[in-house]
DNA sequence: CTCGAATGATTCAAGCTGTAAATATTCAGG
DNA sequence: CCTGAATATTTACAGCTTGAATCATTCGAG
């Protein structure tokens, strides 16, 4: 009755965990790196997807999260002069976000930071693969 | 300069966009369980890990986040009286969680709930196998 | 034994995240 | 053209999470 082990569930769990464990361990890494350049995690991730001109809907589906938390992120980048939103060219709905110049040299500063150290690299591009496979299988099978 | 697609990172990038992805799928899949039984995600996931009697920092451990997160989860679990925070036996600077009755009979319904339809049931046990020995080896190697 | 370092837990401030509701705009039919 | 459904964004709110500071207790070296 004091500890008991749990039957079945376990595998799943662990496994769970470990998905968990791991991404929050990306998380981490994306932190301190974005630490250096005064910007938090959310706010370093949002600058890093943003390749290029998009709507407040795009960037939340490249960060996956929802689009009212990318008006919170980008309200914090706006203030400090990284993003601007200007009108959609096409849709008077829509937002059009985009780098100002000093932010895109510090979007380029971000993932010179972000590329080493990966939390990915203890493991070989053959083993990467693999796991891309499999993790894309478990996301779109249901 | 309006759409260049980044050249190096993005293998890695992917690959851990599909983890959060994958993560944040896990989470909701808790969330909307937990949900049923008025339960928010963090909670289930503390009620779920409660195998046993153990300590603050276990319980961390165990849901990979760091006390003062316990803390505040506990406090939520205990207001509705399901765990309790005893003394520990051997250390008097420690809480020693234990569940309620009514705590290890919402936890029974919250194991079973769990494990219907789960996340990753889109993978062979023989893909979880395999999925399982990369994430461990690439969470703990470095 | 005693002192200082380490550990378990808590508190607080700040930031992240999701849901639901509200507003503005677009779009497809009729 | 008009109307209702759908879409883009924002706001308000509630809950989660972290990190630093604090307090009590334990542990180990001398």
């Amino acid at each position: 009755m004091t500890t008991s082990p749990d039957p079945q569930p376990i595998a799943e769990r662990q496994l769970c965990g470990l998905v968990n464990g791991l991404a929050q361990r990306i998380t981490e890494h994306v932190r301190v790196r974005a630490a250096t350049l005064g910007l938090t995690a959310a706010q370093a991730t949002a600058l890093r997807e943003m390749t290029g001109p998009m709507t407040m809907r795009e960037l939340a589906e490249r960060m996956t999260c929802e689009p009212s938390n990318t008006t919170f992120v980008i309200d914090k980048l706006e203030k400090q002069g990284l993003v601007e939103r200007h009108p959609h060219p096409t849709d008077r709905r829509a937002k059009h976000l985009v780098l100002t110049a000093e932010g895109a040299a510090l979007r380029t500063r971000l993932l010179e930071l972000l590329v080493v150290d990966s939390p990915l690299s203890g493991l070989t591009d053959q083993e990467k693969r693999v796991l891309h496979q499999l993790l894309e299988q478990a996301v779109t099978l249901r």
